[in-house]
DNA sequence: CAAAGTTGTTTAATCGATTAAACGGTATAG
DNA sequence: CTATACCGTTTAATCGATTAAACAACTTTG
């Protein structure tokens, strides 16, 4: 690669120091600069073409304007928009994000946030995989930012911004009742983290408010590092040859809707007919099935926007830390077209 | 942030000089390092735990280990996982990969490569958008190493790797007609884009070579900036009002299709037995409609692995330009079942 | 035993910026 | 007419590493 002009090559071209063009170039000292010189200095480095090199100045400045961002998983279209979001957002503040994903991996993720750490980025934006707290202490640990998206811990004080996941199911689930369903199940994963215990919370207690009583077969958990597709196959399989037939069904995620709708359709059950369906995040490869499925929208925006905003003004300065729950909306489509009761 | 472990503080614990703390963690010099103090060393660094400043080795070094990739539309399923393979097979080799999309615009993708260059990007792995020969040159010019990827222009001799658009389409056209389509169409975007170009350079040549007349309205250019979805729907109420009924389609990228089956779907039509239809890419969200697409799959892996592979090796050393069509996997599924010939 | 070679470590320059402090020169004040 | 203030610019230290060269202190060699 070709040698990049410097600040000595302007400083030598006009025949001054450095440091002066350091100032007229940065816009500082301006009340003290002689305005001829100042013009000089800017027509050479726009002549040389002059780039300022951003790691000389991120080694003296200690700020690299770049930020970590760690996602769970940066094929669920979910995390990819919320990073297309924030690098956006960022990019409007100067910043650049470099990405990773941790793949729901504990030691994966903490790797993840040394190498970003040693890229010496000014701050994070995290999805916390699954027991990570002792990363996140690390982090507290060592003064360094950052915001938790989508998932925190309740027991870590410090900044989040997530959906109001207990909300969000409560809702779904009575709009399932309140179009005639009586029997509505989950597929959820089996996992401690905070985001999908509320989606089940919310889902039991939807019910418990309309006296319906929780059955435990109505509620499937799938490994998280099982084989999602088989493992949703055969939770679908024992959840429609229950003795008393269900008729309603809540995904907490996309990629478990995408993996229960392909098999229920295999299985030639129609929707909303036979089963209404509900699923948490935007399914747009729906809109090509039959009906496409009613789902819960996260404000992928605010969560993309409130975070990178908390995140920089905890870089720039220290503050006490801010938790955020936002709220969902539910797009009815025609997988939940109201059962009429007879 | 708190204030970061350096060499000079592993130089205080020990009592040595800075230089000799960096010999022995980097190993250098070995032999003529003594053993005990040596051994003394790593213990302080791992005691401190000492990581070692990217941003200072990298000014000194003139690397960053970093490298840019400039995609023309991160929100394309395709770009994101040729993105997610490149950034795995850079991981390999110690590098971080810096994303950018330019969403098809010569200008922000100009901005991109200079945002990218201040940082100090070791090089370029770029999609390059419509008109970006400057860009291309711009590079050369400053002799900074890249590599272009699924499109590049003919005229610029320099290392690119791409599918063979033309065979692709030739061989997607000519099963069609082997199947009993007597008038395909193709759906493809207005550009000179020379991977777009390709592909009905060689849609026309499979006609030619099976003496059917090219009809030029059965052949739809979809402008990039215009609205995808409303253009799409127009030229497919276009092609379905031609005199002379047609009897398959292919689309030249998946969100072409998309559009495109939605509104297929929408107007009744049945697939395969009114239409017959291939896209290029994956379209992973057909599996829910009734006739999962037949599709060109692209060798995401190998184009990605080998773009990486050739601009490292570029990195290391300057290298005459490597440039590679490689081909793409015809995946039958049921959008093309055979057409009964009467 | 002096010259030459080894060994283990330090010195100091360097990468490309930033920035407090210093420095001459001129203008203003007392 | 000296003292002080102000102006425009330079000096030099610094960020945290790397690395060629220098340097003592020994050990060999002829």
């Amino acid at each position: 690669m070709k040698k990049k002009v410097s600040l000595k090559d302007i400083a030598a071209k006009v025949g001054v120091s450095t440091a002066l063009v350091s100032y007229v170039l940065n816009n500082k000292k301006t009340d003290r600069i002689g305005k001829e010189i100042a013009g000089r200095i800017k027509i050479a480095a726009e002549e040389l073409n002059y780039r300022a090199n951003q790691i000389a100045k991120s080694l003296k400045t200690n700020k690299t304007f770049t930020i970590g961002l760690i996602v769970a998983d940066i094929s669920n279209p979910f995390f990819s928009a919320l990073a297309r979001i924030i690098e956006e957002e960022a990019a409007k503040k100067n910043y650049t994000v470099i990405f990773g994903s941790s793949e729901e991996q504990s030691e994966k993720s903490f790797k993840l946030i040394n190498a970003l750490l040693d890229r010496q980025v000014d701050g994070f934006i995290i999805a916390p995989a699954e027991n990570t707290e002792s990363n996140v202490n690390y982090l507290i640990q060592h003064d360094v930012p950052f915001v938790l998206i989508d998932r925190y811990f309740p027991l870590i004080d410090t900044n989040w911004v997530t959906l109001d996941n207990y909300k969000t199911a409560l809702t779904a689930v009575e709009y399932l009742l309140a179009g005639g369903n009586k029997r509505p199940c989950i597929i959820t994963y089996n996992t401690t983290l905070n985001n999908l215990r509320e989606r089940k919370t919310g889902y039991e207690n939807a019910l418990q408010k309309n006296n319906i009583q929780f059955e435990k077969d109505r509620c499937k958990e799938i490994l998280f590092d099982s084989n999602i597709k088989s493992s949703v196959e055969k939770a679908i399989d024992e959840l429609l040859s229950l003795p008393v037939p269900i008729d309603s069904i809540l995904f907490a995620s996309n990629i478990l809707a995408f993996h229960g709708l392909k098999y229920i359709h295999s299985k030639g059950i129609k929707i909303p007919g036979d089963l209404s369906i509900i699923t948490f995040d935007e399914m747009e490869a729906s809109d090509l099935f039959y009906a496409p499925l009613t789902y819960l929208e996260q404000p992928l925006l605010e969560l993309g926007r409130l975070s990178t905003k908390i995140l920089l003004e905890n870089i720039d300065k220290k503050k006490d830390p801010v938790q955020i729950k936002l709220d969902a909306t539910l797009v009815i489509r025609k997988s939940t077209l109201p059962v009429i009761v007879q």
